[in-house]
DNA sequence: CACCCAGATGTAATCGGTTACAATGCCACC
DNA sequence: GGTGGCATTGTAACCGATTACATCTGGGTG
């Protein structure tokens, strides 16, 4: 360490005293004059460009960390056009699946240098509003929206403000928009094929409400899997559901107290609805798989937990393409503009196959 | 309409189409040409400044609606040197309290039109980085933190940063900082004082990990409403959990391997390690509450399913006041810098209370 | 030794709003 | 008719970074 150095030091407290004194946050202006370069410079040093000298780049990192500089934000996504940011819209009533499609999204994003910024839409009057907000120009490079019930059409005007957007759970109308989705069928097929392996004969579906892409497709599923084993479906058998814990309580309530007969099993089109199920036989004192086999969909975590066999919807997984997917078309690459990820059957306990096994 | 409404007309839409062409997003400028007025005047009525006559009001929203003006969120951040918006750090593993306090976060917030910005803190490492992330100038105009395992010196350190600070489940060391708790203490007295009324005799008391402020102000209630009841703490009957649904279930699992008869109750002191006891008393053909009874604390969702005695945290509340907190800082307006909210005790029927009433 | 090129750095415009301050217009009142 | 004052509106300087373009430097070459 030379003299030049020590001179250097003395002024680097001096002007530190000066910015600490005015209160105000360091910019690039203070590491500027800190280091005896042009602010052009310093912005080279923070992006990592080629283009600077080893001996500033030190300089200006030395500077930076002296002073305690952190690059602005705003100003920063004024500059560059972009955020940084990808706008995530939430379902306000959530079973456990979407915000694990949320720690998907998070762990891509963070791994790509992106931040999150949720909303949640609960309910769809309010929804609407608050999309619209995000789409305020400039707030977010890119929108994922899971499974709203809002307009193809609304989706469509959003999609032509240029922000890229993508679907969760809902396939794709709109050239600038892409999907993810889960193969739904394929995974009630497996479900409902293992029931009928196990030497199941009456079978109910729990099914979801109408009009979802979900439901249908898995209900679509169902058939599948009777048609293909010789079965028909006994429409006494399809219980009306709507994806929420209450009506498979409910529906079990009622069919309990009208003192019907159970069925063998049941597949209920979504792990909620299974535990209302559970938790009203167990209120008459029945239990699963004992009086009647359970399957559920979708592998929440709270699944786990009480030995629900499910088919696994790779949550994580859907969120992690997702993300993918909003950086590439922010960033310009290609996107596969659906795609649908694969299910898989979780056999625990609650559909009685190690009973049926022994 | 006069002559002079027409010419503007025709000019309104030689520009709209001159804005459309280029591409490029409607700004202030675009506004300001398109309504004859400055930009000051259409920034006033964008932010409701009463200092406009009613007439240029009028012209200025039309040109907004005809552009399909939206202000840029980076510019005007920029420009106040706010972004209303509000850091929530997260903590990855969640069963359903954190995401239930976020809702509430989300309702106060959106009511006072403040945006969030979310970020989980999966592990601890990740978890220092991401917060710092946050604190970079500018992006957010406060944080919340979620019960973080980090040090009360990081804490105090970014709040030195002039970032508000709220936390959530952690109490207050610092100034700048506010916190949200609840009434851990009184909640688990109610509880246990519940289990002593309905004359349970031999009570297990499931702990949470050591040096937790929850897990120590629960198992504090406990002492509190043992002793009051005359009844002294029996050691052998304290599990070592760990908050986790896991220990819950392990803990159980060995007990009744080691073939030790069931106490008569156990408290629980966090719902998930309440539902692995039940798991695990289920797979050993053991029923709640007529093999043990059963209370929990949080009352998660799951918690209701299971029907589950519980200890109502609440969260919802919490995150209202952790939000209003958070904007009280921003603002300016003073706060309280502790506030610890009620708990309440949820009878259902792992308690067996309607067992012993009747 | 003059010249050219490449690499390093600086200059200044720009991103899109906000806002202190200045300027304008209009009316009332003396 | 002059003038003070209020209500409106405009001018232009920020906010803090990025970046196209200009400039400067030093070394290699003919």
């Amino acid at each position: 360490m030379d003299v030049s150095d020590y001179t250097h030091n003395v002024s680097d407290s001096i002007l530190r005293t000066v910015n600490n004194d005015h209160g105000r946050p360091v910019t690039v202006q203070d590491v500027s004059r800190q280091s005896g370069v042009s602010t052009a410079t310093v912005s080279r040093v923070i992006n990592q460009s080629p283009k600077v000298s080893p001996k500033t780049r030190i300089r200006v990192l030395k500077a930076i960390q002296d002073l305690g500089y952190m690059r602005n934000h705003s100003a920063r996504a004024l500059a560059r056009q972009r955020t940084d940011t990808i706008g995530v819209v939430f379902p306000g009533i959530d079973s456990g699946f979407f915000s694990e499609v949320l720690k998907g999204i998070n762990e891509h994003a963070v791994s790509r240098d992106y931040h999150l910024m949720v909303g949640f839409s609960q309910d769809s009057e309010d929804e609407h509003d608050r999309v619209t907000e995000y789409l305020q120009a400039g707030r977010v490079d890119a929108l994922i929206l899971m499974n709203l019930g809002m307009s193809d059409q609304f989706i469509r005007q959003a999609a032509q403000r240029e922000l890229p957007i993508v679907l969760i759970d809902r396939p794709v109308k709109n050239a600038r928009v892409a999907s993810v989705m889960i193969d739904n069928r394929s995974g009630a097929d497996a479900a409902m094929t293992h029931l009928l392996d196990l030497g199941y004969e009456r079978i109910a579906i729990l099914a979801g409400p109408d009009g979802t892409i979900d439901a249908e497709q898995r209900f679509e599923g169902c058939e599948a899997a009777l048609k293909r084993a010789g079965h028909k479906l006994d429409k006494a058998l399809i219980w009306p559901g709507n994806f929420f814990w209450e009506s498979g309580y409910e529906l079990m309530n009622n069919w309990l107290n009208a003192g019907k007969p159970l069925p063998d099993a049941m597949f209920a089109l979504n792990d909620p609805m299974a535990m209302g199920v559970i938790e009203s036989m167990h209120e008459h004192g029945l239990s699963v798989p004992n009086d009647m086999a359970l399957i559920g969909f979708d592998d929440v975590q709270a699944a786990r937990y009480v030995g629900l066999t499910t088919v696994r919807s790779p949550m994580r997984e859907m969120g992690r393409v997702a993300s993918e997917a909003a950086i590439n078309l922010v960033t310009g690459g290609r996107t596969l503009v659906e795609q649908v990820l694969p299910t898989e059957l979780i056999v625990r306990r609650s559909c009685g196959v190690e009973h049926k096994g022994k």
